[in-house]
DNA sequence: CACGCTTATATTTTT
DNA sequence: TATAAGCGTG
């Protein structure tokens, strides 16, 4: 049954006991080796619920525990924990999350709920009133995020990460001293929360022994990206005199979650932490032709850090991957539509295809030539979905029937009927009593649908079918959740239509959260599931018709993680977007940067193509040239890596034929000049 | 006080 | 490009 597996993968699956770090490079066989480990316990005689596997998306844990179903006898690895740490925190948190005062019933705040929260404590303390200008919430939540995650001190994260907003210092501590009161008052937990909670309770004296005897077995996917806090909560599950049987598997060169906190000490200091571990390295790449994994090994063999294992491969082939100018980003969008075609047409389907790129918005353009093209496709990465306004609505509804304590959930569907503005919703949700929240406090909600409140007169009619809708939904054993979106759309129809624009397209987003829902029997789970595991693709939506349908799937690198495609298209391979501007701060976002193109260039198994465009145009600012010149990604260094790639200018194969002279002296004069801003 | 309009601005990656 | 703040009107 594990016949399949290597020597160094064999070992690593039948490890008895104790701590085991696998190190493991790209491509090397990672999932099959945690998901056979997984198997291996199992018939070893571990009870499967009490083995935690800990991945980083939900997706992981699913592919995982069906390889370990197929690889084990029994068939019993569904019942194994497994998924994110923030997940697993969520399900511990409400069996468990008594002796810590909370109560079970908690509903979870997604980054961007957390920065409405901010906002309103922000305009609460009167900060809002612009003296300076103040750091925006998705910066006060990225701030906070970080600080906690990474457990440093405030004004140190401001220092290093934050520089410009040094200032603000003693105003974002008194909102971050306000947001904790708030999100307990309100029973919620923030993304951070999850996790500091779980290591409270994991840590303390009094429960921590508990937790740490529900699992036997303790694995973690992506080691490389877990944060400080995690590596914590980690060492509470399986502390010190206890067998240590946690299984921990990352790669240090594929570490790309710094901004979260993320650390590779976590790997590297795995050893110490957990004395007496066994490391197994796994260095045998099965998934790309030679040529390719030449690349790749040159691309991280320019990093500084120490990466010591050398990955080779069995898999022979002759198509060296290609590095390709393009004059702009037209061009480029043109280059990869052609290139998509020309390997479909050789029988590489498109779903085998993938397109990366390092931001959500650098496939704007390349979105509108595939539709053009009707060439069909699904994109994964960024947050839309559950940032569209009228998605958040539609969940804002069902959480403060959920949690009628909910402020933000409060503050967004008061606005929703006509003639509600701010001042008047804050008014309502005073009136009703939403931030008195002790707990034999009668229900805001209750209050709103049975007790008159004071309202202007252009609001009453909107006030009363909002009313009326939420009245609708309170029996939740007569409606599921599904039942309750459709009453709640009846009454949100006429709000979208009246307040944004394109309302059809919206409204069937709509359809799409109700047919979601219908998995669900319960309004909470419904909407815990929905923050911890938005849907991450278009394609997460596309019912039947979609799913049997070929398509190219387009994702941002950081998605793509983990994944890998017979065909592999990096675009936009330039400076200022590989590595990105905005991580041009120290040595150490940079290094991330590398990492990243690393990754995406590790996805590909048979072709890699890397494309970058000459010419950007931005929108005029003032009177600025509107076209800006980019160079190559100073990672694809010419005498080492590029050495590996055919190189190949569609723009000089077209100007040469119209006898046009190719100046190629462009970039060098772009380099000196560069040179002479940086120090 | 709501709402529609204009103008400034800052822009990554995700649980 | 999308959002937020600013301003005028009803």
């Amino acid at each position: 049954m594990f016949g399949d597996l290597n020597e160094a993968q064999r070992s690593a699956v039948m490890h008895g006991d104790g701590p085991l770090l696998i190190v493991a490079g790209a491509g090397t066989g990672k999932t099959a080796t945690l998901a056979g480990r997984v198997a291996f316990l199992i018939e070893q005689g571990i009870r499967p619920e009490r083995i935690l596997l800990l991945t980083f998306s939900r997706r992981a844990a699913r592919e995982m525990l069906s390889r370990a179903q197929r690889m084990s006898a029994g068939g019993m690895a569904e019942r194994v924990w497994g998924g994110t740490f923030h997940a697993v925190a969520n399900r511990l948190l409400r069996h468990a999350g008594r002796p810590l005062g909370l109560p079970p019933d908690f509903t979870v705040l997604d980054q961007s709920d957390a920065a409405d929260v901010l906002n309103l404590i922000r305009d609460d303390l009167g900060l809002s009133a612009r003296e300076r200008r103040f750091p925006k919430k998705d910066t006060l939540a990225a701030i906070y995020s970080r600080t906690v995650n990474a457990g440093t001190k405030l004004v140190d994260v401001l220092t290093r990460h934050y520089p410009w907003c040094q200032e603000e210092a003693g105003e974002i501590r008194q909102i971050f001293q306000a947001y904790t009161v708030r999100k307990r008052e309100q029973n919620v937990l923030d993304y951070d929360d999850l996790l500091l909670f779980w290591k409270a309770l994991a840590t303390s004296p009094q429960t921590g022994p508990q937790l740490a005897a529900m699992f036997d077995h303790v694995l973690v996917d992506e080691y490389q990206d877990t944060n400080a806090l995690q590596a914590d909560i980690l060492e509470g599950l399986r502390p010190e005199g206890t067998p240590r049987n946690l299984t921990v598997v990352g790669d240090d060169a594929q570490s790309i979650y710094g901004f979260r906190a993320a650390t590779v000490r976590n790997i590297l200091e795995f050893p110490q932490r957990f004395p007496g571990a066994t490391v197994v390295k796994l260095e045998q790449n099965y998934r790309s032709i030679s040529p390719i994994l030449q690349a790749t090994n040159a691309v991280i063999a320019l990093s500084p850090q120490r990466h010591d294992k050398i990955l080779w491969t069995g898999r022979s082939g002759e198509q060296p991957p290609t590095l390709r100018t393009c004059l702009d980003e037209a061009e480029q969008c043109d280059d990869v539509c052609r290139t998509v075609l020309e390997h479909r047409e050789r029988g590489v389907p498109l779903k085998a295809q993938a397109v990366l790129f390092r931001a959500v918005h650098h496939s704007d353009l390349l979105e509108v030539e595939l539709t053009r093209r009707n060439i069909p496709f699904v994109k994964y990465g960024g947050l839309k979905f559950m940032e569209a306004a009228h998605v958040k609505d539609a969940l804002a509804l069902l959480r403060v029937l959920e949690n009628p304590f909910d402020e933000v959930g409060w503050f967004r569907v008061l606005q929703l009927p006509e003639g509600i503005g701010p001042v008047t919703a804050r008014s309502l949700m005073e009136q009703i009593g939403v931030r008195k929240a002790q707990r034999e406090q009668t229900s805001p909600l209750v209050n709103l649908l049975d007790y008159p409140v004071k309202a202007p007169p252009g609001a009453v009619e909107g006030l009363q079918q909002l009313r009326s809708a939420l009245a609708g939904c309170m029996d939740q054993a007569i409606l599921p959740p599904a039942g309750q979106l459709e009453r709640l759309r009846v009454f949100l129809e006429p709000v979208i239509a009246r307040r944004y624009d394109s309302p059809s397209a919206r409204l069937r987003d709509l359809e799409q959260l109700e047919l979601l829902a219908s998995a669900y029997e319960t309004r909470g789970r419904y909407l815990s599931e929905l923050t911890l595991d938005p849907p991450s693709s278009t394609g997460d939506f596309a019912g039947p018709p979609l799913r049997d349908e070929d398509y190219l799937v387009l994702s941002t690198i950081h998605s793509a993680k983990g994944l890998e495609w017979d065909v592999v298209h990096v675009i936009h391979a330039a400076d200022g977007m590989i590595p990105s501007d905005m991580a041009a701060g120290d040595d150490e976002e940079i290094e991330e940067e590398r990492r990243l193109l690393y990754v995406a260039m590790t996805r590909a198994r048979d072709a890699l193509h890397i494309t970058f465009p000459m010419r950007y145009y931005r929108r005029p600012r003032g009177l600025e040239d509107p076209h800006t010149y980019a160079q190559l990604s100073r990672f694809l260094e010419p005498d080492s890596v590029r050495t590996h790639f055919e190189t190949i200018a569609p723009l000089a194969g077209a100007q040469r034929e119209a006898g046009e002279l190719v100046v190629t002296g462009t970039t060098d004069v772009d380099a000196f000049l560069a040179g002479l801003w940086s120090d």
